[in-house]
RNA sequence: GGGCAAUUAGCUCAGUUGGUUAGAGCGCCUCGUUGACAUCGAGGAGGUCACUGGUUCGAAUCCAGUAUUGCCCACCA
């Protein structure tokens, strides 16, 4: 016999361990199922599992599940990420604390701190390897891959050779995002702003002044740039020139009109910094203006700042300031301006811009071959999303989609820092040699270097869906080329393009919209179907969970220990709507303990009533409770319910619609299952259908909870039966739809619910007597069938069921489902108001009826309408008829 | 500056194409240990669906505007 409470942690470790060693997680590439492929958005593998993964696990293993159970060939892929500029910084940290080595790029060199990185991850990889277990996840992991696995290397070799052959990809100088703390570059979409309240100057610039809060960058400003339409600046030309006294001494200055300059804000013009900013960069190019380094790569000043030269910015500022106060050329200083600087999203150093040699990906030039046309990368990640073949769920993220892309610059992708891919570009003697090789393989002869630099994260990452499915067997044989690889995996033809792609809103840019890029370049074909964003977990107060702060963190793992992993995974997923915020919070998930807990006792109750009953669980055979005919009417419309049941829960995963579904099948289980048909077993049970249904309703659990539904299934599952994962999911009988059962149960209900009411309103005493009063024999014969049960459930010692037209006198408190329940009471009820109520109820109705009819008068409407709607708008008609018509009688009767 | 959302019970949130009396969980109040479950059961209170207009026989739902909050994007020196 079962123990009273579910423990989950008995519980998990084992069932999983079973499933895996059954190969239930595998897929088959030779299989004729229908694929569906889910690849799992690949975690850092710098350390722990976060609630944000929990909840991409939970949602991916119920898409998966869900689809096995349909009877399709379902693959989801793990795998981790090299996360390079992540990686690297926290090893370097950690070598900085521990060894108290300052620089360890310095210190260890390229060859032993890659080692150590590589060490750190294989840890940190077996970490996330068994957290992933914990939280249940049916995942391959005959297939799992790693992005610096030699076969997903190749894939990158490949598709930058490719690239630069198309002229995608090319070297350049321009102006980039550089982080002096991880000393590299970042891309755009690695940047943050950080709101910085600083002292802005204004300072005399020859005969105008000019607005700043970088002084110390102003050096090498030989152009002050207006606006043309400016009426302060007419009498000045463009291109005019003027001597005038700066930090250093007289400079030649000349005069640039441009449209970028906002007339209203400062002084109406400014001095620009082409190297060492994005806009005035933009500006040097359109105008061909001179451009000098200022900062260099360490953040101190160079040369060209004579006295200040190698001074780090801050302190060169101060004193710069200094100086030009001395020379009576600072007008002013406010020192409340706020104003936002760029920081590194990973290591949340200050990014100062500055141009330097990288490689770009081009995504304006149309030489992609995409549905017969001639696109470039811009227009064909707009194609898959405007055309359909890529839909994302939910559907306002397609707006913010195309407003990335519009303001979508070429790509940077070379990093210097050294864990990752390494690009696959040789030189000869040293990298600014002009020889230079670019393929997948390094050149044939001496001395030819490889490119220090490793390339962007999200290049790997976009290649995920596919990289990962390519023949690692197939991926050494050099003599065949992207096209072979592809042809002749298996992996690929079967399970590419993927399903789904889940994944949390906020890297919709960084990963999706990349994926969508590299894969449908590499490939051809789409990365996947559908993309399904979820929303950020926040506390109860609705903060970010962050790391600096643990007292709002929730841990996975804690979670898992104390309430169970499938509790955690309702409370994940029920009531959160996809790329929404949500709030997680203790009391939330043991909420949905008590349910799991629930459903254990449910369980339980089954398996001893069948004890009492002497029938044995695992003989029960479903299809024999189908046709049996001694079906109770609480069964029959238990039974009918149910099948409604199965076919809204199929409908909706079908549509993702994954927080409707476990509530239907929580209210099911606990509102419908445990509190009325258990209740109403207990007089009389019928040890086949309690089987019977509880066997569907683990079945319709299981990919929201795997772990105590696959438990449960072990003690009821038919002699015949393997695993609850591998069982197809329950289809709709139509055979068992019985409307008649379940409204004449809804009445049985409606009685017990009123007679319950009755006795709290009023203190009835246990055993009381009480009349039940219908309008009509066949609600008389329904209630009467049910005697025992409404005496039970009602706690009565006696009841009489009467058909008789009611006097006011009799008339008593409850109208429930067109049944009246009255017991004599002495002066309580209200007529005058029930008389009300019922009349403003019909007038609602016949509002409701009109409306209906002049809809279904309308021809426009009948036309275009689908027929379905049509069928249910006549439906609508004939029940408020009916309706309408009882009210008639119940308020002949109040008359 | 532009865009996207949110605003529903004390709290956290659902509410699929407009449809009959707006739902759930937690919390609160009353009662209850008859053998599945106190991680429970029965009953109850609590909402002008942010506000103002409009479309409609009918609006939480569609449209316009207002307010508050949040997020994203952008070159304001």
């Amino acid at each position: 016999m079962l123990p009273k409470t579910y423990d989950p942690q008995a519980t998990e470790d084992r069932i999983y361990s079973m499933w895996e060693e059954s190969g239930a997680f595998k897929a088959d590439a030779s299989s004729d199922k229908e694929p569906f492929t889910v690849s799992m958005p690949p975690p850092n593998a710098t350390g722990q599992l976060h609630l944000g993964h929990a909840v991409m696990l939970a949602l991916e293993d119920i898409f998966t599940r869900f689809a096995r159970a349909q009877g399709k060939e379902a693959l989801w892929l793990p795998g981790t990420d090299h996360a390079a500029i992540a990686t690297e910084s926290v090893v370097i940290k950690k070598i900085q604390k521990e060894e108290g080595i300052p620089d360890p790029r310095a210190s260890l060199g390229r060859e032993e701190l890659i080692k150590r990185i590589a060490h750190f991850v294989s840890e940190s990889q077996d970490t996330i390897r068994s957290q992933v277990r914990k939280m249940g996840s049916s995942c391959d992991w005959s297939r799992e891959k790693y992005t610096l696995d030699p076969s997903l290397n190749r894939c990158v070799n490949e598709v930058f050779t490719k690239m630069y052959k198309d002229g995608l990809i090319y070297r350049g100088h321009r102006i980039v995002n550089w982080d002096p703390k991880m000393q590299t570059t970042v891309s755009d979409d690695e940047i943050e702003y950080v709101e910085e309240k600083a002292s802005f100057y204004t300072f005399q610039y020859g005969p105008f002044q000019i607005v700043t809060s970088r002084p110390e960058t102003k050096f090498g400003d030989k152009y002050v740039v207006m606006h043309p339409d400016d009426p302060r600046y007419e009498k000045y030309e463009n291109g005019d020139q003027f001597e005038c006294e700066w930090i250093n001494g007289k400079i030649t200055a000349t005069i640039i009109k441009d449209k970028v300059i906002d007339m209203e804000f400062g002084t109406g013009c400014m001095t620009i910094t082409p190297w060492h900013d994005h806009v005035d960069f933009d500006l040097a190019e359109r105008h061909e203006l001179d451009k000098e380094q200022i900062i260099d790569f360490e953040g101190k000043l160079l040369p060209i700042a004579n006295e200040f030269a190698g001074m780090p910015i801050e302190e060169a500022r101060t004193k710069i300031v200094e100086k030009l106060d001395k020379k009576g050329l600072l007008v002013s200083v406010d020192e409340n301006y706020v104003h936002r600087v760029a920081v590194s999203y990973r290591g949340k150093g200050k990014v100062e811009p500055q141009i330097k040699e990288q490689w770009f990906i081009d995504v304006n030039k149309p030489v992609i071959e995409w549905k017969k046309k001639n696109m470039s990368l811009k227009e064909v990640m707009q194609d898959v999303i405007r055309s359909g073949d890529i839909k994302i769920i939910p559907d306002r993220f397609e707006k913010v989609y195309f407003h990335w892309i519009d303001n979508l610059r070429d790509w940077c992708v070379s990093r210097q820092i050294w864990w990752g891919h390494r690009i696959p570009v040789w030189h000869k003697e040293d990298k600014d040699s002009k020889e230079m090789h670019v393929g997948v393989q390094a050149p044939e002869g001496k001395g030819w270097e490889q490119d220090p630099d490793t390339l962007d994260t999200w290049f790997s990452s976009g290649l995920w869906t596919w990289s990962t499915l390519i023949d690692p067997a197939l991926a050494d044989d050099h003599s065949l080329s992207l096209q072979d690889l592809l042809d002749k995996s298996h992996d690929f033809q079967k399970f590419h393009p993927t399903s789904v792609m889940e994944t949390g809103y906020d890297i919709l840019f960084f990963w999706v919209a990349r994926m969508i890029l590299m894969t449908t370049y590499a490939t051809g074909k789409i990365p996947f179907e559908t993309v399904y964003l979820h929303g950020l977990i926040r506390t109860r107060d609705g903060a970010k969970m962050s790391k600096s702060d643990p007292e709002t963190m929730i841990d996975p793992l804690d979670i898992i220990e104390k309430y169970g992993a499938d509790a955690l995974r309702l409370s994940m997923i029920v009531g959160q709507s996809p790329g929404n915020d949500s709030r997680l919070f203790e009391e939330k998930i043991a909420g949905y303990r008590n349910f799991v807990n629930k459903l254990w006792n449910a369980s339980r109750f089954v398996l001893m009533t069948c004890e009492k009953e002497g029938i044995n669980p695992h003989e029960v055979e479903g299809r024999k409770v189908e046709k049996s005919k001694s079906l109770s009417l609480a069964d029959k419309a238990f039974l009918s319910e149910l099948q409604f049941l199965i076919q809204d829960v199929t409908t909706g995963l079908e549509q993702y619609r994954l927080s409707e579904v476990g509530e239907l099948i929580y209210s099911f289980v606990w509102g419908n299952f445990c509190d009325w048909y258990l209740e109403l077993s207990k007089g009389q049970a019928n040890c086949d259908v309690l089987v019977h249904v509880l066997r569907t309703i683990l079945q319709l659990l299981h990919p929201y909870c795997p772990f105590i539904t696959e438990e449960l299934w072990a003690s009821v599952k038919p002699d015949d039966c393997n695993i609850l994962m591998k069982q197809l999911y329950p289809k709709a009988n139509k055979k068992l739809m019985d409307h008649d059962a379940y409204d004449n149960f809804q009445k049985i209900i409606g009685v017990i619910t009123a007679i319950r009411s009755i006795r709290a309103d009023h203190g009835l005493d246990q055993g009381k007597k009480l009349e039940v009063i219908v309008h009509t024999k066949e609600h008389s014969d329904v209630l009467e069938s049910q005697r025992d049960q409404i005496m039970r459930l009602g706690r009565l010692s006696e009841l009489t069921i009467d058909v008789k037209p009611q006097t006011h006198e009799h008339v008593a408190s409850m109208f429930l489902r067109g049944i009246e329940v009255h017991i004599p009471l002495e002066g309580v009820i209200d007529f005058e108001k029930e008389k009300a109520k019922l009349t403003k109820e019909k007038e609602n109705l016949e509002k409701f009826l009109k409306g209906i009819q002049s809809k279904l008068g309308n021809k426009k409407f009948v036309s275009s309408a689908p027929e379905e709607v049509v069928t249910l708008e006549r439906e609508k008609l004939e029940n408020a008829q009916e309706k309408i018509k009882k009210l008639e009688e119940r308020l002949k009767v109040l008359e």
